[in-house]
DNA sequence: TTGTACGCGTTATCAG
DNA sequence: CTGATAACGCGTACAA
């Protein structure tokens, strides 16, 4: 091995003059050698590569990104103000398929957590700025400016969940939320229940508008009174809150449908604090099929919401955009499917 | 604005050379009043900021890059073969506490994760070349070759556990896994338990090593006996099969110290389906306190390990180790804490 | 097929 | 304080 040392002990990397020189030929032969090795005669090519094993030569990325105009990298935004992103098994999934999503391919996941409420512009910025190829956005609010300025900046990016306020030509991936809301609503009503109240999400994001038009929508065809509704915030204590306003408002209620599974097992634990039995006494029905459900006591039945397939679709078809590939459908829907545990 | 719009839409970003041209200066002054504007004249710097307003330029992060041979960006590494790594809490914490630190730098977070085996060589030579100016390191295994290789190539790094098979060099966060573990079986020797098991994390990793030894100093010291082993993968199933095995091994078994909360509720959800009550039967005592502890039922008593603060000051040893700072401690110890719930 | 030469956008150096 | 000019490392028209 001849590479050389610096001061600090660390390794001072060789440059693609040295390969050339080394191999006998021109730096762009070398390049040309190096980058799919077309236009190359195979005796240069051997050269080169012989020169590039030696040296442990490897192309400095910086530079490369400087030369083509592309960094190699896309971003993965999560854009929650709340202090505990992670806690949520929703964004760990979303990331687990993003990362699946680029496992094969040459791009590197650069996550973004946008937690201060100002902080879009900061966002907006890094990402409009030549720092990432494209981007990939999970979680939207409204009046976020983050998403509109994101597409409106020209960057590829391809957004996971229906997002708010922005133009019809921005690319997604969701389930159809309403519909799913629907058949857990109608299934609790098949059941027999007539007193279903829900536990909806914060109402400036998308998923939450639509499981509650959802269970609208149910309710209305029922002919069912549609008064039992509390807003929380998708977190397992905000849904524990807001069963107990929830149950003291009304409490007749024989069934929730609650729009997450982590609001649902907040609920769960509300009730049984309460000596209410669920779901003898009162149905929950969740949202997601993560993780959480099958924790609760009892397990919880849900919509199951393929999350982390989301994420992977939605990374492939950040990929393909960069890739210049066509791609046709502006938004690639999931099916929700009915999970069925003991808590309804 | 004078934004210039290139075929595609995508906005063409302004140059120096442009703010110099319009402010009247050269390109050296024009960068040197951008850059913390020492050795400007008040005129010339008002000059250039007035045509950096007007143009609204922004550095080019990649040329800048190129110059200063700083990417401002580092990894946090996940080494992680599994391939559901983010379903584990423990993740989501060290992402939380790592961005949380970055949060108030101009650091990016770059997310690797080495799901397969032989990902390893790949991972290094993306850390070593260039792509990122350090990394935080999270999950060791024993044998596997990336951490030496890391520490060997000079990158700034810093652990999140206790690293195996690397120089002593090495900088660290970490909890006194062995004592808390000791501490843990001494609880559950004095509520007066004499057959107590262990479920173990993977034999190749430091953080099991060290709480399995602590289990065996607390139950030597005690003279009890310390046969009752079983190894898992950190995982609720792994957990639970241990527990299995555990119990159909020494059906005299009245507690069990488990090394993660995530085992532990895998095991407390084997005992629960085997009828055995917990603790009246069988104590369960984990290791973390994370979010699952308080989901089980009965609620976990655990050994609480500060996670989400342990990756925020490994990120914050890394930044200043970019800095320029001098760090003098090698490794950071957290205490851990005995949190006391139902199950012990 | 190969080499020359230029461009990428900044920062660093070093005279003035 | 300022301005040429040289790196920085690589890709790639263009000419040979």
């Amino acid at each position: 091995m001849t590479l050389g040392v610096a001061s600090a002990g660390r390794r001072v990397a060789p440059t693609i003059r040295q390969v050339a020189a080394l191999a006998g030929v021109s730096r762009a032969t070398a390049s040309r050698a190096i980058n799919g090795g077309h236009l190359v005669s195979p005796q240069a090519r051997a050269a080169v590569e012989a020169a590039v094993a030696e040296l442990g030569f490897t192309p400095n990325p910086v530079a490369r990104s400087l030369a083509t105009r592309r960094t190699g990298s896309v971003a993965l935004v999560l854009p929650e103000p709340n202090t505990r992103v992670l806690t949520d098994p929703f964004f760990a999934s979303t990331i687990n398929g993003m990362a699946r999503a680029l496992e094969h391919t040459d791009l590197q996941l650069v996550l973004l957590i946008a937690r201060q409420d100002g902080w879009s512009t900061r966002t907006v910025r890094y990402l409009t700025t030549g720092h990432v190829d494209g981007a990939v956005v999970a979680s939207h609010h409204r009046d976020d400016r983050l998403n509109r300025e994101l597409v409106e900046s020209g960057l590829p990016c391809v957004f996971i969940g229906r997002p708010l306020d922005v133009p019809a030509t921005a690319r997604y991936v969701d389930t159809d939320n309403d519909h799913a809301a629907q058949l857990a609503t109608e299934h609790l009503i098949g059941l027999g229940r007539t007193r279903i109240g829900t536990i909806a999400g914060p109402a400036d994001m998308s998923a939450a508008i639509d499981r509650l038009s959802g269970w609208r929508a149910a309710m209305g065809a029922a002919g069912l009174a549609q008064d039992a509704v509390e807003l929380a915030d998708f977190t397992v204590e905000g849904g524990g809150a807001a069963m107990a306003r929830l149950i003291e408002a009304h409490p007749d209620l024989d069934a929730v449908f609650v729009a997450s599974d982590l609001m649902a097992s907040g609920a769960v634990g509300e009730l049984s604090d309460r000596g209410v039995r669920v779901p003898e006494d009162v149905a929950v029905f969740g949202f997601d099929d993560l993780g959480v459900a099958t924790t609760t006591t009892p397990a919880l039945s849900t919509m199951g919401q393929p999350i982390e397939d989301m994420a992977t679709r939605a990374g492939q078809i950040l990929h393909a955009l960069l890739a210049g590939e066509e791609v046709e459908e502006i938004s690639v829907m999931f099916p929700a499917r009915l999970v069925l545990r003991e808590s309804a």
